[in-house]
Parts: structure tokens; sequence; C-alpha cells
DNA sequence: GTCTATATCCAGATAGAC
DNA sequence: GTCTATCTGGATATAGAC
């Protein structure tokens, strides 16, 4: 009796992506070895490397995958003839449904981060410039002021989004005195985005 | 001739605790072994571990000796600050200055959420509700626009300055294009600064 | 208290049989 | 495509001399 089993290689990696996605987003690229992941997912070890070359190689692979199972999220928005504020608009929303239904992607970035990974996410440079080209457009034609890098101001947009949607509960609990409750919570989303919005406006004097 | 330096075991873990402090905040707890510590210490790796009895042991000393330092850092200077704008001002600088002298701060409390610890650190919360009460006594007054949560702007202020002083040198590097360089990095600090303050003052109409 | 030397373990990666 | 066996390196931690 031998101990192989159905031999479908695209099977084997999507089982391998899936399973890495939930042993790195629980405990990170650190504190999973190839052994715990080869052990969950009922295969060898040399079978996870024959099918990706590298520890590193699984990982770009899963952070691959997460951002093509949303990119979807972020495409078609965004051609020049939208009204600017209604662009920023959708990026921000955007962002926003990213990352509140891909908590593992949020969760990765967070581990990278702390272990010292500094290499950006795929797309996430190539969203970054598209949003800033967008801006400094309209920073040329005199739509909006210009008296700022519009840089740092995609950055500024960035950490609103990003320490909201990695804190809100938190946030919710201590800081305004809300009990968890998921309607609360929805509601909570929603106003911070209007506040957000709002800001642009007032910075850019749209 | 002997190698044994003076003997001084307190003098010894202090510098321990200090080169750990800067250390893991640099390449994060998993990035740094004990053979690097001890390195950087000067020191062998077994006298290390003979002061904290492992390497979780010299992170747990490294934890408790900022939370000691923490809390005095958040005392209230503002009070008698009487210009609203000096005042965010002075909370702003106040914020990257922290974050600057305790990057391992950060660190811990983004270990501590990804671990599912999300009970917030001493003081946070009284640190965002004077923020807050200010901006609220600001706003009764006219003295600015109140069309605004002075919550929610607490927390957009919060993540502009935490995802910067969190990313600081993976954002130089991907979006802006510059290497690293210490100069550059703190002229892009004051920079960034003083987009955020300009922002406050457009958004508050102060 | 502090060192050198080393035990022990576990990581990532490879070789080669099937 | 998948396995078992193994290499090599680097990690934490210990033993024992001074």
């Amino acid at each position: 009796m031998s101990n192989t089993r159905i031999r479908d290689g695209e099977a084997t990696k999507k089982k391998i992506i899936k399973t890495a996605e939930k042993l790195f987003s629980e405990k990170g690229f650190n504190g999973v070895s190839i052994r715990d992941l080869a052990n969950a997912c009922g295969m060898s070890g040399a079978l996870i490397l024959h099918h990706f070359k590298s520890k590193d190689g699984i990982y770009d692979a899963v952070r691959l995958a997460l951002i093509e199972k949303y990119v979807p999220l972020f495409k078609n928005h965004y051609d020049d003839e939208v009204d600017l504020f209604k662009f920023i608009e959708y990026v921000v929303k955007g962002a926003f449904v990213f990352h509140r239904k891909n908590p593992i992607a949020l969760r990765l970035m967070n581990w990278d981060r702390l272990n010292g990974f500094t290499k950006p996410w795929p797309k996430s440079e190539e969203f970054h410039n598209m949003f800033v080209e967008r801006l400094q457009k309209a920073m040329n034609t005199g739509e909006i002021n210009n008296d700022f890098s519009a840089d740092y101001f995609g950055i500024m947009i960035g950490g609103m989004v990003h320490l909201w949607t990695e804190d809100r509960d938190c946030i919710l609990h201590d800081y305004l005195g809300k009990g968890y409750d998921k309607a609360a919570a929805e509601k909570a989303d929603e106003e911070y985005i209007q506040h957000i919005l709002l800001f642009v406006k007032r910075c850019l004097k749209i």
C-alpha cells in the first residue's frame, strides 16, 4: 500500500496557500515552520518546497493570492473622467471594504511590520502612485490647493483608514464608550468615513 | 590577563535591557538573536541568560521597563496652554516624540493586539480624552467648526501619526523613492508634521 | 559575575527513490 | 507529484572553568 495520494499539483498548491494564509495570519510568518504547515496540510515539507521554491516563496504566493482576490475592489472606478471628489471617495471606501473583507491581509501586514519585513505588498505601491498622480494632476490644473505634497496626503489618508480598521473595536470600547455591537460598529464605520471625506474636502478646498 | 570585566550585575542588567529595547525595536523580537544582543552589549550570550533566564525573560523585562517609563510621559503639560493651535501642535509633536523615543512600545502594543490582547495601555485613554475635551470646548465657544466629532478627529490624528511612525522607513523607500538616510528621514518627519498641522488648521478653520 | 565550549534542537532546503 | 532521509546552519540554553 502506497503513501502517495492523488497527484493533483494545482489542488495541492491551493491547499498550501489556503492553509498558509490561516497559519501565517494567526502566528506570523516566523511563528510557522514549514513542518507546521506540512502537518496542517497533511503532506510533507518537501512537497511544499517542491511547489514553492522557498518559505519566502510560499509567503509571496499568499500575498499575491490575497491581493488578487480583492483587486476587483480597487479596479474600474478610477478613470480620469470621474469627478475628483468621487474618485477620492471611491478610494477611501475601497480601502475600507478591502480591509473589512480581508482581515487576514491586515493581520499579515502587521506581522510583517512587527518582524521587520519592510518589503512592500504587491500592488500597494501602484495603488499609492495612482492616487497621488490623480491628485497631482488636479493640483496642476488648479482644481485644488497645490501648497502641499500629494505623497504625504496619501499617507495620511492611509493612516486614518489603517488605524481605524485595525483598532475599531478597541477604539469603540475605550474611547467612545459603546459596547461592542455589530450595528453600532457599522454605523461608526460610516460616520468615520464621512469625517474623513469632510476632512479631505476642507484640506483640498474642493 | 583575565577576560572578565568589572563585576556589576545591576549595571549589566540595565545595559542588556537598554540594548535589547533598541535592537527589538529595530528588528523585532524574532529578528534579534541572543548572539546579536550579546555582540551589541559586548558580552557573552551566556551572561545574558544568566541574568534573564530565557529570551522571553529579556522581553518581559523590556516590557516592564517601558511601561514604567511610559506612564510619566503622558502627564498633561497641556492644561495651561491657552492657544488652541499651539495646544494641538504640542499634542501632535508630543505623540511623535513619544513614538520616536519609544518605538518598541508601539511594537509591543501591536504584538499584543495580534495575539488577541486588546486591553489599552495605561494612560492612552486619558490622553485621548484630554485632547477631545479641549477640542470640544473650542467647538462649544465657536472658536472652531463644530460640525465635527472631536472623538473621530482625535482618532484621525492618531492614525496619521501612528502609521507614519511605524512605517516611515518603508514609506520613504517605497513611495517617495528616497534611500534610507538619517538626515533625510528627520527632514521627512518634520515635513510630515507640518502637513498634519496645515490640515488641522484647514479642517477646523482655525 | 563572566567567560569559553558545547549540547541540543529545530529551522530551511536538497537528494533521490517511487 | 509525492515521499523519506538527510545535510547544513543557526538558534536557545547549559556546563563548568576562572
